[in-house]
RNA sequence: GCUCCCAUCGUCUAGCGGUCUAGGACGUCGCCCUCUCACGGCGAAAACAGGGGUUCGAGUCCCCUUGGGAGCGCCA
């Protein structure tokens, strides 16, 4: 293994992790995990106005809910400003960059008048070898990269191949800003030089930041890292994720109810396909992944699919393990539906119990939650309208036939059940779901559950009983439905 | 406007010149299983954007058109 390779996951710090961040940051730490490299974490935090600390903690939670782990510690750009500065002084001394004064004003003057010419937008290099004598008295400069001006600048990348641009289309990018602080594109290429970054894979909004500081490397004389520019993801409508389809970080999944894993499976195949396997788990990801077989077009962000991808991880993940994902997000969502922040002993012991038939039926966590309603309902039981539509007259004279024998029951289990409830559906001469649909109603409060005689074991004697007693004596009178 | 990228079922995609009467998955619609709902099983509808080439042969290569997208800051 001559060379190991070292990938990056760089956000900026002005929000929280998006849905996209978090596939840029899955595809890196793939690639390193597959070749057996490193992922290294950088903060892009240069812009001081708009990086905050919150959104730092929100990139850093984010990724560790995700499960993506980064190698060795955080790197703050804006750390790193001395160094860059030092850079920038190197190719001021060797020509390779120049002080310009132009004012804003001017910029957007000659940007302006570029578009209504119907030429691109660029800076036209009116400071690159003017004389510094006829630099205007208290104007601080900034300093820009003397680009070369003709030939091509390509990038050869991984995923979109060779680009090529014409050098007149690329402008003298701005290095230091008059403040002295540096730009995004200079720190960038210093930092990724510094730590020793093999591969640099981002979305594809940066195909031409790649140019651009293919250039800042050549310059240097370093030499360009391995990059990979993979596309965006778009919403349903096909433009760019956004506000407007709901803005969701991370945070917002984990919320939903959504597992890390399915997120990462759902992830790793929007853009990427190995043949036609579609769940994946982690190990198979990290062996299968690779760069060739990232496709060029944007992928739409399909919610449906990611549930479904959900509910079969919920199903293949075993109870503990889904019983500890949903404590990691009862303190948010818990008290919304009278769940405290965390579980007393008994409701985790029932839960965990119940959990086999409810993952089954559920796509998200939040599903099943509401799902296991009767196992931390209030009392009276409240009933849904398929419930309440159930228990019609018959169906509690049916409930106050067969409670003489539950209630005579030597051993309340699933099977003991299971026979009583045949046997009295058999003696009462209806079919088996005209017994079970009440009971179920009865017992749930819903139209809808697990097996019910898992159910009827898991809330035990006295519950049951109680709940089929109160629908039981309620013959013939009108029941109020749920409001909810 | 300029530069660059993209284009197979509604969506994610397989396909790397002949095995494609185009495969899988999600979603949709039937049927089966069944105590409900799911799961599972079986089946159906559903796509190579259009036009030119190249070739014995094109979804696969080239060009144009059309349609999407991204970038064009002293933001990142």
């Amino acid at each position: 293994m001559p060379d190991p390779v070292v990938t990056r996951f760089a956000p900026s710090p002005t929000g929280f992790l998006h849905i996209g961040g978090a596939r840029t940051a899955l595809f890196n730490w793939l690639y390193a995990r597959h070749l057996g490299g490193r992922m290294l974490l950088r903060i892009e935090d240069t812009d001081r106005e708009r990086s905050t600390e919150p959104a730092i903690a929100a990139i850093l939670d984010g990724l560790s809910w995700l499960g993506l782990d980064w190698d060795g510690d955080v790197v703050f750009q804006f750390s790193r400003a001395a160094r860059h500065r030092e850079v920038v002084e190197g190719l001021l001394a060797s020509g390779g960059a120049y002080r310009c004064y132009a004012s804003p004003e001017e910029l957007a003057e000659m940007r302006e008048s570029a578009r209504s010419e119907g030429r691109p937008a660029r800076y036209d290099g009116r400071w690159r070898d003017r004389d510094p004598a006829d630099a205007p008295a208290g104007v601080k400069p900034v300093i820009r990269l003397r680009a070369p001006q003709e030939g091509e600048t390509a990038i050869v990348d991984q995923v979109q191949g060779r680009v090529v641009w014409q050098n007149k289309d690329l402008d003298d990018l701005v290095l230091l800003r008059s403040d002295g602080t540096p730009t995004y594109m200079l720190a960038v290429v210093v930092d990724d030089h510094d730590m020793g970054v093999t591969h640099v894979i981002r979305g594809d909004d940066h195909l031409t930041n790649g140019a651009r500081q293919t250039q800042i490397y050549q310059a240097l004389g370093w030499s360009v890292p391995g990059m990979a520019h993979i596309p965006l993801i778009h919403g349903p409508d096909g433009a760019k994720l956004s506000k407007r389809h709901g803005a969701l970080g991370i945070d917002a999944y984990r919320s939903m109810g959504f597992l890390p894993s399915a997120l990462r499976n759902y992830l790793v195949r929007l853009g990427w396909s190995h043949g036609n396997q579609e769940i994946f788990t982690d190990a198979e990801m990290v062996a299968a992944f690779d760069l060739p077989q990232i496709g060029r077009s944007p992928a739409r962000f399909d919610a449906a699919k990611l549930e479904n991808l959900n509910g079969h991880h919920l199903r293949e993940t075993p109870a503990e393990q889904v019983l500890q994902a949903i404590e990691v997000i009862l303190p948010d969502v818990g008290p919304a539906r009278g769940l405290g922040p965390h579980l007393d002993p008994e409701l985790r012991a029932r839960l965990l119990a119940s959990l086999p038939g409810l993952k089954e039926r559920a796509k998200t966590l939040i599903e099943l939650l509401d799902a296991a309603y009767y196992l931390y309902a209030p009392s009276p039981l409240a009933l849904d309208a398929k419930a309440a539509a159930i228990l019609d007259a018959p169906a509690r004279a049916r409930l106050a036939a067969i409670t003489p024998a539950l209630a005579a029951l030597p051993e309340w289990n699933t099977a003991s059940l299971e026979a009583a409830v045949r046997a009295g559906a058999e003696a009462l001469g209806v079919k088996l779901g005209q017994l079970a649909q009440p009971l179920r109603a009865a017992v749930t409060g819903r139209g809808t559950s697990p097996p019910l005689f898992d159910v009827m074991a898991v809330l035990g004697r006295d519950v049951s009983m109680a709940r089929i007693g109160a629908q039981a004596r309620a013959e013939g009178v009108e029941t109020t439905p749920n409001a909810a």
